[in-house]
DNA sequence: AATGAATGAGGATTCATTCAT
DNA sequence: GATGAATGAATCCTCATTCAT
């Protein structure tokens, strides 16, 4: 019972994206070579006519979730407020598209199973968003649009914060229910008034 | 080389910590038998007198995970916002205190080993923080006190955002230079800010 | 079906000893950590309770390899020839008694299996039995007591070959025919005429 | 990337001689489809275009093997003392130009890979070499130009014990500092002495 | 004649678990 | 209550070999 045929570098690509979409629904002890094979169509000591060992998968895999992360980047010249409303479509966009990707995004299963190296670059990918954030932010604050009553981190970390509720929301069935109307414009147009809108914060505490 | 022989309750405990511990620190594959059993100073096959099985230890984990985060949810009688602000600082000193705690919270490593029954388990100790997140917002909107011109969720999202950015900037030892002063009841006021109602729309989006 | 039950360092024993016979009647693929089991009685994963790897059970074997060709050595003070001739004598006995032994003196099935630092040890082994037929050898002629036309080098050789020789014949079923009246004490005394002081010409080349 | 197409017997040839060199350096276990097609410069799966199977391909190492050792065989015919002298200059020679083949013939490598006729063939290139010398030593010693007092087989043993010796001196990079000005003319003389010497071992033993 | 993708049968090793002592 | 020796199933990986292209 051979498995078809296929072009090497096809393979290659079959596997790595296999491997990644396993530790997203599988989880770290799911991520095998068996299963990674089962789910190529191939058995498990094909893989390693295509990679060097397990660790080599999961580079690739890494490279694969750079790259479609990576995709999500917009053009960070031009106005800042408008680069993080495109991030975060595109995130919410991604997140419905490839739900999986999410999931190793917020999780660390892809750290866990990476070597030193992959790890670095997982978590590189991540601070590299979060970076971004935070310079359109500095940015926008420096043109008076975004409100300064607030360090920016806290500004980073509630826009990281609605980004991942939103991308959740956008695809977890669980909470289809509660967000079942979920629209990301509205949830964009909601942080951008929570980013810009100065509260004067005069009616609240009580103590 | 016997190890000191220990009341059975209180060997269950150690197990269920350390596994917690290196769950969080090893991680899904770090969680071994020997591993567990090497931190407690008892031979592997000892586990086996305590716990049917590693899932039955993962689930005392969960038990202690479960009390621990239980411990940090204040009074939800009285003031909603209070009730939030404790929330926050109880949750920012249990990720200085405890960060192990905090890296499971948030990663779903938890999950991924625990069986069907722990898994859901976890689940509802994180939903039950997000319950309460939007239980407290909601109420504190109807006393006026809560901004309305954005969504609840969103600003669900916003809390936990902050919550988990403040948490992680406590302990996490390479975001101590960033956030070198960082001060978790600055961080709650910045939060507030966020939250409360607005009184004017003066400082307006200028597209 | 489990096996008996062993103390562990008897169990450790078993396994060097079996591995270092396998490794001389099967040869060096013939010595996996199956046969090693079977041979032992034990399965294969069980061989790992015992020894960190396979290179770690070699390590063991070659203390025992070590152990037992070290226990030919004679006394190396007193009179030289006398020790070179019981040292012959031992090592043939050991080739009768453990012919195994012998077939991995002289073949380097040890030194391809262990690990860098076993086969530094194996080759220390052999090396140590032509240092000490050197010396010995030496030693005497300085005596007079060895023929002093021949250089040492070469009285060296004509000992390791012939106790070679006599070691295979006296176990080697094949050989047993030629041999059959084989013993050890003749050809040590035959050996004993070859090296000895010749006192005249007369027997000389006739070219 | 496609080889060179080479006529198949000309590939025949370099296949088996690879075979022979890569078991000498890299031992049994370093002899794999993998290696000998990359020392080729032909990928694995092209080998078995040439060979039935892996033993096919040791086989014809044999051929060459046997050939080479053949070749130093010199006529029988003839004065035996001579002959002797010049199989023993030939082997050091071969010994010097060859010396992976020095390490099969002594090591049993060659053995341990083949199938059951090639071991036999091994065998017998191994015992013709010492039936070649007991032969010629018997002849000589016939024509009184050989010791009478010591069995042929122990001067088998010092021939073969001391060609072995001059063989691994030769090329041994290790062996070269002791045997610095080793010089094989002088070798075989000083092995002529040991062999047609009368001793009458009257000074030796002191019991 | 050679490649390139595949396999199946192992090989070493790990690990949860059992149970006699 | 704890140990210490064992297992069986699974894991990653290797290797000789096959065969369509």
């Amino acid at each position: 019972m051979l498995a078809k045929r296929l072009p090497a570098p096809e393979r290659r690509r079959q596997i790595a994206a296999a491997a990644l979409e396993i530790l997203a629904t599988d989880g770290v002890r799911g991520l095998t070579a068996r299963a990674i094979a089962e789910r190529v169509g191939v058995k498990d000591g094909s893989l390693f006519r295509h990679f060097a060992s397990k660790e080599a998968i999961v580079d690739a895999a890494i490279d694969a979730f750079e790259e479609l992360m990576g995709e999500t980047f917009p053009d960070p010249a031009g106005d800042p407020l408008r680069a993080l409303s495109e991030l975060f479509q595109r995130r919410v966009a991604l997140a419905r598209a490839r739900p999986e990707l999410l999931r190793l995004a917020l999780s660390d299963r892809l750290t866990e199973v990476a070597g030193a190296e992959g790890a670095a670059r997982v978590k590189a990918v991540v601070e590299r968003s979060v970076t971004f954030v935070r310079e359109q932010l500095t940015l926008a604050r420096r043109q008076g649009r975004v409100r300064d009553d607030v360090p920016v981190e806290i500004l980073v970390w509630t826009v990281t914060g609605v980004l991942r509720g939103a991308a959740g929301a956008s695809h977890a069935p669980s909470l289809r229910k509660r967000a079942a109307r979920f629209d990301p414009a509205a949830a964009w147009r909601a942080l951008e008034l929570l980013l810009t809108t100065r509260t004067d914060g005069s009616n609240d505490k009580t103590h």
